[in-house]
RNA sequence: GGGGGCGUAGCUCAGCAUGGACAGAGCGCCGGCCCUCUAAGCCGGAAGCCGAGGGUUCGAAUCCCUCCGUCCCCGCCA
């Protein structure tokens, strides 16, 4: 908050510092600077300038301080230039470090909170895990994605909702009846395995082996799907059932990692209501499909995309009638942007551990009221980087739908997908690991399973904190155990940029140790046994800002003023990682400050009713931070 | 063949959009630190022609071009 206001204030300074010296008005940003000793904030226009001005930037520098005049009761205290150029701005210490803790402390548990969003509604699709498996760690990157980014635009003042796709008539839940009707496949799990474990890990893989010899079970498969068509034939109650029970298992775990939903749209609605109808009939009626009369792709329907690729062409309806993949996604989207009459009805699907109610869409009437759903201002759809090109296609038609290609409201926040190890591989009998890096394979069998995962890193932070708090229960162990393992998944999958593959590795998954999220927690806990040693006596009231001199101390509230900076930064580039990255790097200086200042021992009351200040600042911008990422901040760990 | 991503320390990555002040972390390695605020920590050290070459610029890890390596996408599959 403080440094969003100093910023401001220098800019204004250096604009009217340049328009007094009769220097042209450029565009320019007001940076942190490397080094303390170069002040609070910097600005380079003189370097910028120079040539434009034909004057040694030194000079130019110098034009501009001489014309710099301080408002009064700014933040600023003073202006200096620095070889080669550089402006260089700092601010009154005493007073910026006590406006950016009080005004933390006061603002609480909406310090860093933005208004961007005005209230707008945004549906973000995520997760969207075809129910025939169980979740495997390369969904987890999705699910935590599109979790925090519904976290941060809620916080941005957007009324972000979460859409989950669930695609219950396709090709591999056929697979799944395959099995258990023609390949002999028990229909229950042996013991007590989770039953979306069983029809991933052992059901599907082996129908899938199985192909390859019994050709006898590609006919079955054919046959399923067309039954699967009639939605009140026996063989689709079936495929209901099996995903349902799967949709069930699955979402535990999601829930287990901190997301939750608003809304299930399941496939089979979407064809039973017959949307696709009302997206073709438009798309006809505008040009944007046309009918191929000769060609490779005689008899079909296709659009044309312009753009980037020229001549593209794609399939959306085959020569015999039917809907590729790619138009069933149009619907979907266009029903999110409403861009054809919602046709669902609504019904409550269950209870959500947060207390939230989870809808699914239904066919039919459905409640009498439920909540507002589509039409979203905003669809960000949350895919993998491999679905670039239809997600591409599929914004291009719906722009052209919505006629407003200029602006794009269907967001594809693309990411790199996740793989293996070589080693890691090998560990777990999946393969040979004669390479660095394996890429994920449901069909094959070639993963980890996201609960396995969470199961391991549970374990391990199990045995860490008993070692730490031997007298508690087993029960808070668990818990504090659980809230780590979350925690240590979340945060090593949304700290590095999307576009970089993130590569599992079993052995680095278990460290809980540095640029991790354990080390965020370890460090809130170790701010809130201060707080609690110190008990109530020392109020904010007595505390004298100015003696926190030291550069450790000096440097944590610096970084704690720049939250909610941090905050819009991530909101506008829709990226957690950038709080990630924000939140490790205020941690580690309240790590320094936390060894070079003994808090509780110090007896000037003024200066420890400071740090005590200080400290809570800190937690509350870790608290309100983690939180964005759906990590918790347990007082003890 | 066409399109796209990535290439920065032994390993995993920040920084690149909006070019500037000695290129930063974590892991690993070497050496210190429990003095009752939790050592899941801290301090110090070794380690980098920022893939290669060219260009633009007063200035390039950052922008442009070419090349190399690597991964992905390009089906009347989903």
């Amino acid at each position: 908050m403080s440094y969003r206001e100093l910023k401001s204030q220098v800019k204004q300074c250096v604009e009217a510092a340049l328009d007094a010296n009769g220097f042209p008005t450029i565009k320019f940003e007001p940076v942190s600077p490397p080094r303390p000793e170069f002040g609070d904030l910097s600005v380079a226009v003189a370097l910028n300038l120079a040539g434009r001005l034909k004057m040694k930037p030194l000079d130019v520098a110098e034009h501009i301080v001489s014309k710099i005049v301080i408002p009064e009761g700014s933040l600023i205290q003073k202006c200096w230039v620095h070889p080669p150029g550089y402006v260089n701005f700092s601010s009154i210490y005493p007073q910026y470090a006590k406006q950016t803790i009080l005004n933390t402390l006061r603002e609480g548990a909406i310090y860093g909170r933005v208004n961007i969003g005005g209230g707008a509604r945004i549906g973000i699709e995520h997760t969207s895990v075809n129910p025939n498996k169980a979740l495997h760690y390369g969904h987890l990157r999705n699910v935590v994605l599109g979790d925090s980014i519904r976290r941060i635009l809620s916080y941005a003042g957007y009324e972000a909702q979460t859409l989950n796709y669930i695609d219950d008539s396709g090709l591999q839940v056929a697979d799944l009846i395959v099995g258990f009707r023609y390949a002999g496949f028990n229909p229950e799990p042996e013991g007590a395995e989770k039953y979306d474990h069983y029809c991933g890990d052992v059901v599907y893989v082996k129908v899938n082996v199985l192909y390859e010899t019994r050709k006898d079970l590609a006919a079955a498969q054919k046959q399923v799907l067309r039954e699967m068509e009639d939605h009140t034939s026996d063989t689709a109650r079936l495929a209901s059932k099996i995903t349902l029970r799967i949709l069930a298992e699955q979402l535990k775990t999601c829930w287990r990692i901190g997301a939750r939903y608003d809304l299930l749209n399941f496939e089979s609605h979407i064809l039973q209501t017959r949307m696709w109808n009302d997206v073709f009939e438009q798309l006809k009626n505008r040009g944007l499909v046309e009918f191929a009369n000769e060609g490779k792709y005689v008899g079909c329907w296709i659009v044309r995309v312009e753009g980037e690729y020229e001549g593209e062409e794609k399939v959306i309806v085959r020569s015999d009638g039917t809907a590729t993949y790619i138009a069933k996604d149009i619907p979907y989207a266009a029903w999110k942007l409403g861009l054809i009459p919602d046709r669902f009805g609504y019904r409550v699907f269950t209870e959500q551990p947060d207390r939230s109610r989870l809808w699914s869409t239904t066919v039919g009437q459905g409640e009498s009221n439920p909540p507002v759903f589509a039409p979203y201002s905003k669809a960000i759809t949350v895919i993998d980087v491999r679905q670039g090109r239809l997600q591409r296609i599929i914004g291009r038609i719906l722009s052209d739908l919505a006629g407003d290609a200029q602006v794009n409201r269907y967001i594809h926040l693309d990411y790199e997908i996740v793989s293996l190890s070589g080693k890691t591989v090998e560990e777990l009998g999946l393969g040979a690991g004669d390479k660095q890096t394996v890429s994920m394979s449901g069909r094959r069998g070639i993963y980890v399973n996201a609960d396995d995962v969470l199961d391991a890193v549970h374990r391990k932070a199990y045995a860490e904190t008993k070692k730490r708090n031997p007298d508690e229960d087993d029960a808070w162990l668990h818990g504090t155990a659980e809230k780590i393992a979350v925690a240590a998944i979340r945060f090593e999958l949304l700290k590095q940029d999307l576009d970089k593959t993130i590569v599992f590795d079993l052995e680095r998954a278990l460290d809980l140790e540095g640029e991790t999220g354990p080390y965020l927690q370890y460090a809130y806990a170790r701010a809130a046994r201060i707080i609690e040693k110190a008990g109530s006596i020392s109020s904010v009231d007595s505390a004298d800002f100015s003696k926190l001199t030291d550069p450790s101390e000096v440097a944590l509230v610096k970084e704690i003023s720049k939250f909610d900076v941090v905050v819009e930064d991530a909101v506008t580039n829709l990226a957690p990682k950038v709080i990630a990255r924000y939140l490790y790097n205020t941690v580690s200086l309240f790590n320094t400050f936390y060894e070079r200042m003994p808090v509780l021992k110090e007896q000037d009351e003024t200066l420890k009713a400071a740090r005590l200040a200080l400290i809570k600042a800190f937690q509350t911008v870790v608290k309100n931070g983690l939180n964005l990422l759906g990590i918790e901040t347990p007082e003890r760990i």
